[in-house]
RNA sequence: GCCCGAGUGGCGGAACUGGUAUACGCGCACGACUUAAAAUCGUGUCUCGCAAGGGAUGUGGGUUCGAUUCCCACCUCGGGCACCA
């Protein structure tokens, strides 16, 4: 017997398929194509970990099935090496980026190709190689000629540790993604990418492809679209208005002052009207120079009011005074707010702080369950929270007709008042009748079923909340005593006690401080009084003059870096022409070779010292011109990058039409969550914009998108390299070989979700390998053992690996060795069938087993199995016997057997007939092919 | 605070669309082989109980003949967003 040998056969087969290349794409090809993707990686000094070929893997997989199936597949890899990490280890041993980038990304090849993963080599590319990123500057130079790429003095976020420039999706927490310095803000002219032009199609779009719904939700909540409303407020001594944005145009009757933003450009226009200015200057002053951290961290919001100032309630016609206050956002919306304190959170602090007025417009609505098909009895009601004299304990009544816990609660009679209703109530549900008025809790509507009544009802409650001053109490009539027990409730006991929705926020009303920020019943509202708030929202927009509009979140994307190791953006300044693109036959502009690789403390790229670079001609007056020496973002090179696969070493373009109407879309790309609002939102927006150029033949890049999870450290923690607990796949390699660490880590748990790596584990995957390697010694030629058992391998495995549940894909192989293992012959059809379906997961020893096995050619070439559904269909199935849900007994049926034999086969069973003892079998539930329940 | 996702043996995790909970693997225990050990193979392994039987999928309710799966409330963990009007 031969010895399974891992470092042996993976050599020798990595290298039979090198020569070979098998694993290369054609351009041209009879068989229908298919675009794999991973996302190209960073070749850090550090090398890859057990978690970086997770994805590379799970597409592997992928890949090599298609191939199988059929499909002329396209695999690529490549290095996506602009970056800090390089940089800095530049910075602080003065080696040339391009060597250690050269030497990261050879170590990176050379681990890659030891797990054998069947990537097309022949297409590396590599994003800081200078004939690729000419087409990185080229395609940057469309986007400056359709005036989409521009320069615009801005406040950016500003990390001063790494003296860089970041993007509103670098800032965590208001500190720099990567080394966690707060950051500040600064003035500097920008390089801007004006994404927000897509924002909608970016949103829109999403409905057309196959991305995971958790990568679609995060794509739009990025995106933020906001569908609103703009109104005008007028200003009362000033000729033009202040325009406010709002989604709730409904609640404007509540709206008691207006907020703008400390940057609001009306500001500076009012001064003259402004009666404290110094005040307002201040403010706007202290405002700008407060970092993004602490103005984040502040929980408590400053203002102060525009005074000299009114504004007008278009809605109310009342004068309404003016803040500016820096919770409202300069960049989002209009820059300046209405503010409704009775239903919006931050507006309610606000005004509290400020003693500003609360107007209550809306009364939420609850509803509880109702009785379908009954009309709606309306009614004027009362809800009364009482409390005892001395302890703290809550009256609650206790319904028993009905399994309903609840305040006092009431009708209002006609002349009644609510209060004369509320106190005679209590008195004749409770008896008691020493009582205080403490406060009116905000009013509610209700619909629910009222049981003991038997009708639907539609209440208005008017809520109040009393204390009692003593115990004395009167006789309570039987009638009704008969209705509802009294109880006394702990503050703990309450929450589960009371069943209405209503009532329940009532109390949590008494608690603390709450607003409601939901639709309702409007009131206080004019003409709109009593109607649902959400239905005459536009109604109310249209009677203040308003107009629809819709707002994002995203922003302009900051596309600058004042930092050496990124493409030079291809610009040349001109005193006399100004800003000059470099022409296209100029490309690329190289990065020069330089000393230092330091940015300047005056915040300039250290390209900025490199005078001989810096000092050109400008290419069109021929007279002095002087280089841009910004940077782009490491996002630039890797936001095209899958189009450049098509067509790698292409000089005249930057993918050739051809390729790419044969190649594109990509038709699963799968990579990690952390790129889904950058990486992914970034490239569907230039993949967008080549598309309205004609540059690429489909408006999205990717038609499916998945995810992986990561792989932490022992103990769940993340793997790191001050925690010490990397794992090295070369030594898994090493010990196990290649297909081991293939099969353990996508067996570890679901692909998509993190998993613990845990070195313990990792020999079930090898001992499986080993029982796969020893059935070759059972092959019987030409006899049929274990056809059955075949099929149903087929069919999981198959599906599995389209669902990534690459995990009992690989169950589904072991159940299949073990069982066949215990059988003396095996056929040889069933084993290499066996072999085709592990040959994506352990590609080394399958291809080694398939050429012991006689066959010149390799498993590759073959085809993937297709599963006979006829062979999978048993005869004689076992099913379950429950007797009231629990299993009391199994029989065996044969497939033909009709539901009425198999009952009786059932009531029949032993162990049945013993369970049913005494009873009579009500009701027979029968489960095709599962299980038979019978209830007694 | 808001929005997602998840809670199942000692551990990683299975369970299709509501239908026999704990597949597969690790670990552990015992046995076989061996002078011995490792490796390998076999058996067992949620829990209480001698058994019959009972109880377990974060907690508490609900719907159902039947719930890990659906609904409501809550707790814990992970991730994302974070004054976005």
């Amino acid at each position: 017997m031969k010895e399974y040998d891992h470092k042996k056969l993976e050599k020798k087969w990595q290298t039979f398929w090198d020569k070979k290349g098998v694993y290369n794409a054609k351009d041209k090809s009879e068989k229908p194509k298919y675009y794999s993707l991973i996302e190209f990686p960073y070749p850090s000094g550090d090398g890859l970990h057990v978690g970086h070929p997770r994805p590379y893997i799970g597409m592997d997989i992928i890949s090599r099935k298609r191939r199988l199936e059929g499909f002329n597949v396209l695999y690529p890899i490549g290095w996506d090496a602009f970056g800090l990490p390089t940089e800095n280890y530049a910075i602080k041993t003065g080696k040339d980026p391009r060597v250690v980038t050269k030497k990261n990304s050879d170590n990176f090849r050379r681990q890659i190709k030891s797990l054998g993963i069947s990537f097309d080599w022949s297409r590396e590319i590599n994003t800081t190689d200078p004939k690729y990123y000419k087409w990185t500057q080229w395609i940057f130079l469309q986007f400056l000629k359709k005036g989409l790429a521009y320069k615009a003095k801005m406040t950016i976020n500003w990390c001063p540790k790494d003296k860089i420039g970041l993007a509103n999706e670098e800032v965590i927490n208001g500190c720099c993604e990567r080394c966690g310095t707060a950051v500040e803000k600064r003035e500097k002219e920008q390089w801007m990418l004006a994404i927000t032009k897509y924002a909608d199609r970016l949103y829109k779009d999403l409905d057309d492809v196959d991305y995971l719904p958790q990568i679609k939700l995060g794509q739009r909540n990025w995106i933020g679209k906001s569908e609103g409303v703009q109104i005008k407020f007028p200003i009362s001594n000033f000729q033009f208005p202040i325009e406010v944005f709002t989604t709730r145009p409904d609640t404007i009757f509540g709206a008691t002052y207006l907020v703008l933003a400390p940057e609001h450009e009306s500001i500076a226009n009012l001064k003259l009207q402004i009666t404290n200015w110094s005040e307002v200057e201040k403010y706007i002053e202290e405002a700008k120079n407060k970092t993004e951290i602490n103005r984040i961290g502040e929980k408590i919001k400053t203002g102060v009011e525009l005074k000299g100032l009114k504004a007008i309630n278009p809605a109310t016609k009342k004068e309404i005074s003016i803040w500016i206050a820096d919770y409202v956002l300069a960049t989002y919306g209009t820059g300046a707010i209405m503010a409704v304190p009775a239903h919006d959170e931050r507006d309610f602090e606000f005004a509290k702080k400020y003693n500003l007025p609360i107007k209550n417009v809306i009364e939420p609505l609850f509803v509880d369950k109702i009785e379908e098909g009954l009309p709606f009895v309306e009614r004027n009601a009362i809800s009364v929270i009482v409390k005892h004299w001395s302890e703290n304990k809550y009256l609650g009544l206790k319904w028993k007709k009905a399994n309903w816990g609840t305040f006092i609660t009431g009708g209002v009679e006609k002349g009644q008042t609510p209060e004369e209703a509320a106190r005679a109530e209590i008195e004749e549900e409770t008896g008691y009748f020493n009582l205080k008025f403490i406060k009116n809790l905000p009013s509610t509507h209700s619909k629910f079923y009222h049981i003991p009544k038997k009708e639907n009802r539609f209440a208005h409650f008017t809520n109040f909340y009393f204390e009692l001053k003593n115990g004395e109490q009167k006789e309570i009539k039987n009638e009704e005593k008969d209705k509802h027990e009294l109880v006394w409730l702990t503050s703990d006991e309450v929450e589960k006690f009371i069943t209405p929705l209503g009532q329940l926020r009532d109390w949590k009303l008494l608690q603390k401080d709450m607003t409601y920020s939901g639709f309702g019943i409007l009131f206080n509202s004019g003409k709109f009084n009593g109607l649902d708030s959400e239905k005459v929202k536009k109604e109310i927009m249209k009677f203040v003059g308003g107009k629809e509009k819709t707002t994002f979140k995203l922003r302009d994307w900051v596309f600058s870096r004042q930092r050496y190791w990124g493409e030079p953006i291809p610009v040349i300044h001109c005193a006399d022409c100004g800003m000059v693109p470099v022409p296209e036959r100029d490309l690329p502009v190289e990065l020069p070779k330089v000393k230092n690789y330091q940015p300047t403390d005056s915040g300039e790229s250290p390209l900025a010292n490199v005078t001989k670079w810096v000092n050109v001609k400008c290419p069109k007056c021929k007279g002095p011109g002087k280089r841009e020496t910004d940077t782009m973002p490491n996002w630039a090179g890797s936001s095209w990058y899958y189009l450049r696969y098509t067509d790698p070493k292409n000089s005249k373009e930057f993918a050739s039409a051809k390729n790419l109407k044969y190649w594109t879309p990509v038709d699963w790309y799968n990579g990690g969550n952390e790129h889904t609002t950058l990486h992914l939102l970034y490239s569907r927006f230039w993949h967008k914009f080549l598309f309205d150029q004609g540059l690429v033949p489909t408006s999205e890049p990717y038609k499916k998108r998945t995810s992986h999870g990561m792989i932490l450290g022992e103990g769940g923690v993340k793997m790191s390299k001050s925690l010490g607990n990397v794992i090295n796949p070369d030594e898994m390699v090493k010990i196990y070989g290649a297909d081991t660490l293939r099969v353990y880590e996508m067996f570890m748990g679901p692909f998509d979700q993190s998993v613990a790596w845990s070195t313990e584990s990792i020999i079930g995957s090898r001992r499986f390998l080993e029982r796969a390697w020893n059935l070759q010694y059972k092959i019987q030629k030409n006899k049929k053992y274990t056809e059955f058992e075949i099929e149903k391998t087929i069919k999981k495995v198959s599906e599995d690996i389209e669902g990534m549940k690459f995990n009992t894909a690989i169950s589904t192989l072991m159940i299949f060795v073990n069982e066949i293992g215990k059988l003396e012959f095996i056929s040889q059809y069933a084993y290499e069938t066996f072999l085709k379906l592990l040959s994506p997961f352990a590609p080394h020893v399958t291809e080694e087993l398939w050429h012991i096995l006689g066959h010149k050619s390799s498993i590759n070439l073959e085809s993937w199995p297709v599963y006979d559904l006829s062979k999978i269909k048993d005869e004689e199935i076992k099913i379950a016997v429950q007797i009231n849900g629990k299993v009391r007994a199994e029989i065996m049926i044969s497939a033909q057997d009709g539901e009425e034999e198999i009952k009786m086969k059932a009531l029949k069973n032993e162990s049945v007939t013993k369970h049913i003892a005494g009873g009579t079998p009500k009701k027979v539930i029968y489960v095709k092919n599962r299980l038979i329940n019978i209830v007694i």
